[in-house]
DNA sequence: ACCTGAACACCGTTCAAGT
DNA sequence: ACCTGAACACCGTTCAAGT
């Protein structure tokens, strides 16, 4: 089902032998996986049965789950990068780049949870990162002023993806958390606290300002 | 080793019941295995071994591992909320409420990626986070401003921790990425990208322009 | 070279049973 | 009320063995 048919596959007994299964297809088969029931639904033996093979087999491809995983994240990166980033000014087109990494995070949130929980949330972005990084150039940064820029963009939108991507279903969500405290807050305040926040819109205060900080101001033509 | 002692225990063969263990006594035993050990040691096995109790004893006093991680994070929040906030301007104090949460999540690493991992990152910074929202109704916010603020502080705060807190023993590090990157990025920034970078500093940038914009000037006394 | 069954050493969780 | 041994249904990983 996750596997692209082979010929002789049909009605083959597969009682040890040539499956016609690939690297690829493991990690094209796990992706899939992921992004269809969740990271939590990404085992090796899952993955096994879902193409219909011995659990070893994965092994013999992948070689362990880290290296899996590492290559699921390589993957998706390289399909997100696909994204073309929009605008005429440099300005706009850093931001557009920016963007990208925001929704695509958001749109890919098993994804992005399960580089988040392997500590590998920069092999997800990397091609992001690096048209990021080719508009800051573009924009007129070079050198370490183009590497910092960089990372204070990649914090704004990652500061807000953390906040984003919380499990919703959880007992405490800052919603019940702060109707609980204790501590002397204005009720206005509170009532605040509890409200859903514009995540975006505040994250953007932030983009904006650094993008201020490191970028020259755009040349009128 | 964990747990304090309890009169006629030393010799007692605990064959079945009364062992003087208490909920507290299990989150707190927990939260020195992750502070020791790392996130991963934290399993109900290894915490009943820990405490010379079977397995389910754990159980019936925390209920899951979900309600145990939850406990573990409410009680390093509060342990945490103990640090006083230092300076005398509005604008000073904070600083020091998001300095805070940075460095303490520095200084427990381990516990910080629990709650990054359990998703619950918001109960760990709890009592923190409501320090901060104190210092900024100090400084005059009040209802939507004050939680935006605390909000934009916080994307600020966990955006450098997440690039401060991935694994620097992977073979994925941004350092090797940048190195194996085919991207036509100039040598000059492909260096400073590959080179350490100074996360606090440029996420101090980020944090001063959000405080600019949502914070009134300090009053001049 | 590619794949398997069976095993090892772990998990979280439940449950009947003990005191 | 508090604690246990034993079991269920999972994990990641390895390894001798098959073709």
């Amino acid at each position: 089902m996750a596997r692209t048919a082979t010929p002789s596959e049909d009605t083959a007994v597969r009682s040890g032998r040539r499956t016609g299964l690939e690297r690829d297809d493991v990690v094209a088969a796990a992706l899939d996986l992921v992004e269809r029931e969740g990271s939590a639904a990404l085992s090796m033996r899952r993955l096994a049965t879902e193409l219909d093979v011995g659990t070893p087999t994965i092994y013999w491809h992948v070689g362990s789950r880290d290296e899996l995983i590492a290559e699921v994240l390589r993957l998706q990166s390289t399909r997100l990068a696909e994204r073309a980033i929009e605008g005429t000014t440099p300005r706009e087109r850093v931001f557009s780049a920016a963007r990208h990494i925001w929704t695509s995070s958001i749109e890919h949130r098993s994804t992005t949870s399960l580089a988040h929980q392997a500590g590998a949330s920069s092999l997800l972005a990397h091609h992001l990162e690096a048209a990021l990084v080719l508009e800051l150039e573009a924009a007129g940064l070079v050198g370490r002023d183009a590497a910092d820029a960089c990372r204070a963009i990649l914090m704004a939108v990652g500061g807000a993806l953390v906040l984003a991507l919380r499990d919703p279903s959880a007992e405490y969500r800052p919603d019940n958390l702060w109707a609980d405290s204790e501590a002397p807050i204005d009720p206005e305040t509170r009532a605040a606290l509890r409200a859903e926040a514009d995540l975006e819109a505040i994250s953007a205060v932030a983009l904006h300002a650094v993008v201020d900080h490191y970028l020259p101001p755009d040349q009128v033509t």
